[in-house]
DNA sequence: CAGTATCCTTCGTGATACTG
DNA sequence: CAGTATCACGAAGGATACTG
């Protein structure tokens, strides 16, 4: 949810790399992608969400849906009823983005091991942590 | 470089949610990616990297540089002379990470105008920042 | 039901001085 | 050169009471 990253004054290669942190910035927050991934299913309530994305409280979960809707990835419809209904929808763009996520999640997969082994390797050498 | 991210206990669909955090945790980080670039062309040393990758404090280079190694996406090496000279380089997982992230960037490439856009609209409708 | 408003804590980051 | 150590600050995130 970070902002900042204007892309301005560098040189070739890094110009990459915030190309890239663009992408990031719009599905870095801690609740983005469990989100996205819920209202990817198809239209989802308020409440809904709240149950499926575990752990999210109802402050993050309004702000994570306002900034996701803001930057054109969540569609928000409010059906004028008494009490109130509101339903999110992933829109195209977004569905786009979570097909390019699945590369990444392949990653992840595909290393999960060897990261783990990296990080044991790692904290045995030098100073593990509370050790 | 957040941690807290164990993927216990929940259903089905956010199962996946949680791979793909597990992915972007390791490089989520202000400058990981940039870091990651950088190494990627070849063996680099730590003052080379403070110019290359524009903004950064000595501080959170070596943060980053730790954090990445201890994933075991960063190969750092001492060569013992004097005065000291470390050079990084990208593991093999990193560079399978970065092909992955091109993914993400073609998409930040397409839809960067489409975000705007919806940015604007929505500030437009709602309270603009500073308005 | 679908949020706001408020308060509080922790984390990430920056600036900078020091060192093997 | 390649770091480490300290201090400080703002933003991200959490808990929860209140409301149209």
């Amino acid at each position: 949810m970070s902002q900042g990253n204007r892309c301005v004054s560098i040189q070739a290669e890094q110009a990459r790399a915030c190309t890239v942190r663009e992408a990031l910035d719009r599905v870095g927050g801690k609740w983005s992608i469990g989100i996205l991934i819920a209202a990817s299913q198809g239209p989802i309530r308020f409440t809904e969400l709240e149950r499926q994305v575990e752990g999210i409280s109802r402050r993050m979960l309004t702000l994570t849906l306002r900034n996701l809707e803001r930057d054109g990835l969540l569609h928000r419809h409010v059906h004028p009823t008494v009490p109130p209904r509101v339903e999110y929808t992933a829109t195209p763009m977004a569905r786009e983005l979570y097909e390019s996520l699945v590369a990444l999640t392949r990653w992840a997969e595909r290393h999960r091991a060897g990261i783990s082994a990296a990080r044991a390797a790692y904290d045995r050498e030098h100073g593990a942590p509370v050790g």
